[in-house]
DNA sequence: CCCACTCCGATTGTCGACAATCTAGGCGAA
DNA sequence: TTCGCCTAGATTGTCGACAATCGGAGTGGG
């Protein structure tokens, strides 16, 4: 699973998780204040790891702070989301093609068989979509981490890209785009099964460039909806 | 000039960038402790605003915290740089990229005159590399605000990517590459000028890999030379 | 001689309280 | 009525002190 434990690290960590945890999921909506007084009662701690957290959240880029008027969850508006995406597309391929060469034969069978299990789950259960988005983040996860580029696992990973999970969680509701995704992993796997990173990087960058297109026009919907 | 004036905002704000720009200059070496108690004297204020700002480097990467352990300066080992230089090789292509086609004429007009004057000052001071370097930096990073991608722009610019200018500062002390790189750099903006993104972002790449590979031999001569 | 254990100093993690700053609402004058 | 000022409340920024934890010197046993 990708989402780290409670850990066992310093209150600070612990608060920066959580508030992390609540900011992807929606549970606490774009654009809110953050109370540090509030939250940090909620955390049952003091003021200063929750400070601290809340540095740590803008490292991330999922608050923003202002001085003397605190703390707000970001709004991702499309524009951001289009920046994210065009970054990923530049990242992600780049993993592919070291990946290509870098992942042991071991590597690239167990993600093979990650595919294998999102495909039962799929099956099983049409509308969790869920659990398939976590899988399908930890599949690029896994492909950041066969470059062996620390950099780069740490700009697509866990501790850098939260706002990856945050707009995918916003959109991974209505997303009906698993099947098509999940043919394009597959043949992503192939080509790194082939060691052909050229190739990899190219089917990489297509299928987040595809993702971001499906994306857009949900929220073009949106969009309409919120307006009519 | 890039280096963000004092800051009139919070003393963790202002920790923050006094203590990158002494990690950026070298002044606190590599791998060194940093004291939390000695340093707040040092800044003279309290250690509260001192943590916050340690996490904010802990961000940048500029610092590595351990659990009860303290914050340690990163140490720039050769697989560390190889990462850094692999990564902006993707980004700050891409950028150039977007830059063809976003950047306003005014804009490339003023990146052409920003290499006259590091032509100039190249003539007159042959020694003095490191305004040279600064206005490098300056001049990749107008790249990257003309790419128009936040996202990329904070992951290239003064915030996020300290650890390039830490790098450089590094290397740039014997570094007489200047000429070529500014040929180079003359190139890119023939490119862009010629709004023809894909050559731009080709010479971009080139030129970035260029450099790795000249600080990797200078790298390679240090080693040997700290082994004689 | 080497290893493990213990205790102590130093350093980090945390909290509560105080000072500085911003925001909202009421009040008075044009 | 409307604009601007001014006070009051709340919120953030900062500090000092206490508790928890870690690293290392010193000691005793094998």
């Amino acid at each position: 699973m990708l989402i780290q434990v409670p850990e066992q690290g310093t209150l600070a960590d612990v608060a920066a998780h959580r508030l992390a945890h609540s900011i992807v999921t929606g549970e606490l909506a774009q654009g809110q204040k953050l109370n540090e007084a509030e939250l940090a009662e909620r955390f049952g701690m003091g003021r200063g790891p929750l400070r601290e957290a809340l540095r740590h959240l803008e490292g991330m880029r999922l608050v923003k702070r202002i001085p003397n008027a605190g703390a707000r969850v970001v709004v991702l508006d499309r524009k951001t989301l289009s920046d994210i995406y065009g970054v990923r597309e530049a990242l992600e391929g780049m993993a592919c093609r070291l990946a290509a060469t870098q992942m042991t034969d071991e590597e690239i069978a167990k993600l093979s068989k990650l595919l294998d299990n999102h495909e039962e789950q799929i099956k099983k259960v049409g509308g969790k979509v869920y659990s398939q988005s976590e899988g399908d983040l930890d599949f690029h996860f896994q492909i950041a981490r066969g470059s062996r580029n620390q950099m780069l696992m740490d700009m697509l990973g866990s501790e850098q890209y939260q706002l990856l999970r945050m707009c995918r969680y916003r959109t991974s509701r209505k997303a009906a785009r698993t099947k098509p995704a999940l043919q394009q992993h597959r043949q992503i796997v192939a080509a790194l099964e082939q060691r052909d990173g050229e190739l990899a990087e190219l089917l990489m960058r297509r299928h987040i460039h595809g993702a971001w297109k499906s994306i857009s026009e949900m929220i073009d919907k949106e969009e309409e909806e919120s307006a009519a």
